[in-house]
DNA sequence: CCAACATGTGAGTAGATGATCACATCATAG
DNA sequence: CTATGATGTGATCATCTACTCACATGTTGG
């Protein structure tokens, strides 16, 4: 159990050192927003970043788990991967556990503004 | 609109830098376990950190809006704030939109467990 | 096979960051 | 008031990190 716990508090690392950059945090947006993507259109939506530091961005967003990856004749297509949000959300809850409920009702909020919007 | 989601972003960068690093992350552990507690009594649960180092630890959590601050004579005692966790919810929520249930499952069972370990 | 394309990678660099030490501040007990 | 305790802060330094550039790798069309 012990050894669980390390391998998630490393995972944890990973994930939120990922999540700490903002240009990361965009890729991840702009994953989300158009589903599976090519690096390279990826890149084309940065102006300060190069196709390089793109690039990186994408591995260390790979190797937190955050985005997959699919490999289609030249191109790389990314998209997001889902799980590991489940570590954050895991986390704040631990942390936050004597105010859940203001966690769930944002949740909940977000869940229904959603649903809002997809039937809009 | 674009200030406020400007503003929103900074905020956003500000929790998400906070929360990158291990150590803090440790002390909003120990926060959300113990409560309301002193500095010194935070510092002298890290061996590889110095006071002065949690302090600074401490200053960036609470510019973040993750800690508060309240002083009490020649203490300063730190507790977990609730509200910013809020908006990294609302960050996965927007970027995991085409997965929501998961995240949804994932704080269900959090609460249910939260509430079975409360009651027992 | 070869040229053009899509992308990852290694070297190198400027700037951010986490840590310490020494010191400043402020509260309190005596 | 003065010594002690609790804590924050400025200077400094080593390390990490997010870039860029040049190059390597693998793919496709002709």
């Amino acid at each position: 159990m012990l050894v669980e716990v390390s391998v998630q508090q490393r995972n944890d690392d990973e994930i939120f050192a990922a999540l700490s950059d903002p240009n990361r945090r965009a890729i991840l947006d702009l994953i989300g927003e158009h589903g599976e993507m090519p690096s390279g259109d990826i890149a084309s939506h940065f102006e300060d970043v190069t196709r390089s530091g793109i690039s990186a961005h994408l591995r260390i967003l790979r190797l937190a788990g955050l985005v997959s990856e699919r490999r289609d004749g030249r191109y790389r297509l990314y998209s997001i991967t889902s799980s590991p949000a489940d570590a954050v959300v895991g986390y704040l809850a631990s942390v936050y556990r004597n105010s859940l409920h203001q966690l769930t009702a944002a949740m909940e909020e977000a869940t229904a503004r959603e649903a809002d919007e997809r039937s809009a």
